[in-house]
DNA sequence: TAAATACCGACTGATTTACTAGGTAATAGA
DNA sequence: TCTATTACCTAGTAAATCAGTCGGTATTTA
């Protein structure tokens, strides 16, 4: 599993997607203006995006991107592997052989941690991320003294 | 938050660190035998995970490496951070002025989630993975018919 | 004193990042 | 049918990062 900055961009695309796409498709002209990322970088990565079905484009006056599944279908890792393919890191694979021991010892605990993180992106749905901030604008609303208490974590 | 093979490199090495290091220092080149890591690649990486006080170290012959504190005390993040600074990838932080709420919109979205994957490391300890692989290397020896049945798994 | 080790800085080829430039293909609307 | 708009495609690129080499210095043990 990686987590560069590009898999950022393609999270945050598909998010301004998710979220602009209801009535019709989204040009990449408008996510460029919203997200702040080039027309071109864009047109990279929705072509990754698109060979994984993740997005659908439609050509033409009026065309643009629509979500190639619904929300609730696509998870982050999806959008991660899709723009970042990442390469094996352990070089022994399945083979036993490796350096007697220890370096297999820590490339397993390494291959379960990275499992791990795998799988926690997995379970989180660009529709879970959705929902959660219409959850979070519906609470602000109703009380507005509580403003971004989550944002300026960390990470 | 950012996962790179930098963090890959320094994760596997301070596992090297945790399960060697119980009967006295461990030496860059035996870490670096051990785990197939240039030397003068892992001094670097050292380097930024001593300015952490994640690893001490002691020179002259029979010197080496410890950990800096216990494994248990120790987290995944915080060796990842260690060795991989992240730019904030919000330029526009906590102001909220950032081209008319689309694009904080999803920049809140994302803080969010960049944050659970943070909380999710920060969770898991070196001490966790060591003692998590004793327990399965326990249940290999007692029941040898079941072989790594989760390493080969995507991520 | 010699060897082993950490520690330090400069440099480097390869890759990745994020972007620019310059197209072609398809389609909606005038 | 023409034109504008959009996706879609290829090539190139400056800057950063990755992973490494090289050549040292500082400290400590024997």
């Amino acid at each position: 599993m990686r987590l560069s900055t590009k898999g950022r961009y393609a999270v945050t695309a598909m998010l301004d997607l998710a979220l602009n796409g209801k009535k019709g498709p989204v040009t990449l002209a408008e996510i460029s203006e919203n997200q702040g990322i080039s027309l071109s970088y864009l047109e990279q990565l929705f072509a990754a995006l698109r060979s994984k079905d993740l997005v659908r484009g439609v050509r033409g006056p009026g065309g643009g991107y629509y979500l190639g599944k619904s929300a609730d279908e696509i998870s982050i890792a999806n959008i991660i592997c899709a723009v970042d393919e990442w390469v094996e890191f352990t070089r022994c694979g399945g083979r036993q052989n490796c350096s007697g021991g220890a370096r297999c010892l820590t490339h397993t605990l390494w291959d379960d941690l990275s499992s791990e993180i795998f799988n926690f992106l997995a379970d989180i749905s660009l529709g879970d991320l959705v929902r959660r901030n219409l959850g979070k604008k519906d609470e602000e609303e109703s009380n507005l003294s509580v403003v971004a208490n989550s944002s300026s974590q960390a990470a």
